[in-house]
DNA sequence: TTTAGTGCAAAAACTTTGCAATTTA
DNA sequence: TAAATTGCAAAGTTTTTGCACTAAA
């Protein structure tokens, strides 16, 4: 279905982009484009960086900026994460979110959390 | 207020800490570390994201990944941006959410919305 | 066959770090 | 004066770009 939305949209389906969503579709935490990287197979890092800028105008990925660097994942289940300032556990959040908003149409909208994970709380 | 909220945590008032933190209070804009740097007076660029990343951690300001990059803005008011993905016009939006999550406490929330304002949806 | 897309290598952009010198409290 | 903070210079990361070559439709 993602590759038919490339198609849809006018673009190519290449290895790139089958490797790069294939790997997206293995699970649905967020990776960063260097972990992407790693998972592929005589893939440039360039060519991950222009696939995945790609797919996240498509709307096909999400891009999510955790921790200083930026993650992807599919934007499929529409969810957010909240992440532990302290250790870094990663948790998903079901999201039931909408946004109207004056003189703007077509929103997207990402939610970033962040907070302190139970474990944690008990050592602070 | 700033400046007794760092005292408080036991950090020193420095010149690059004052700059940085007036710059900040001028507009509620958020601004990326090169603007802040450009608009200080002898201050170094080091220091400048050594300065953001303390008044960050101590939620003085707030860090926001928009269009590829960091911006900063002061925590004061809780409020979201939304920026239009085809002219990269921005505008704020007053904050009403709160969250509440199994097994975190402390939660901090940071909301990223994008869209088409009226001026470019005309064209589309 | 044509045009989009890739690989490569190089550069650009952003951010961090070690250490000596300086400044704050 | 002691400890925190800065400036500087250098390096580390992440991301982008130009161009010749390759592959998808």
């Amino acid at each position: 279905m993602t590759k038919n939305t490339l198609k849809q949209a006018g673009y190519k389906s290449t290895k790139p982009r089958q490797q790069v969503l294939k790997i997206l579709q293995v699970g649905h935490t967020p990776l960063s484009a260097k972990t992407i990287y790693k998972k592929t197979r005589n893939i440039n890092l360039a060519s991950i960086y222009r696939t995945l800028k790609l797919l996240t105008e498509l709307n096909i990925i999400q891009q999510e900026f955790i921790n200083n660097k930026n993650y992807y994942y599919l934007a499929n289940k529409k969810h957010h994460h909240i992440i532990c300032k302290n250790c870094g556990h990663l948790e998903c959040i079901p999201c039931n979110h909408s946004f109207k908003i004056k003189n703007f149409s077509q929103i997207n909208h990402q939610v970033m959390l962040t907070g302190l994970c139970n474990k944690c709380a008990v050592h602070n």
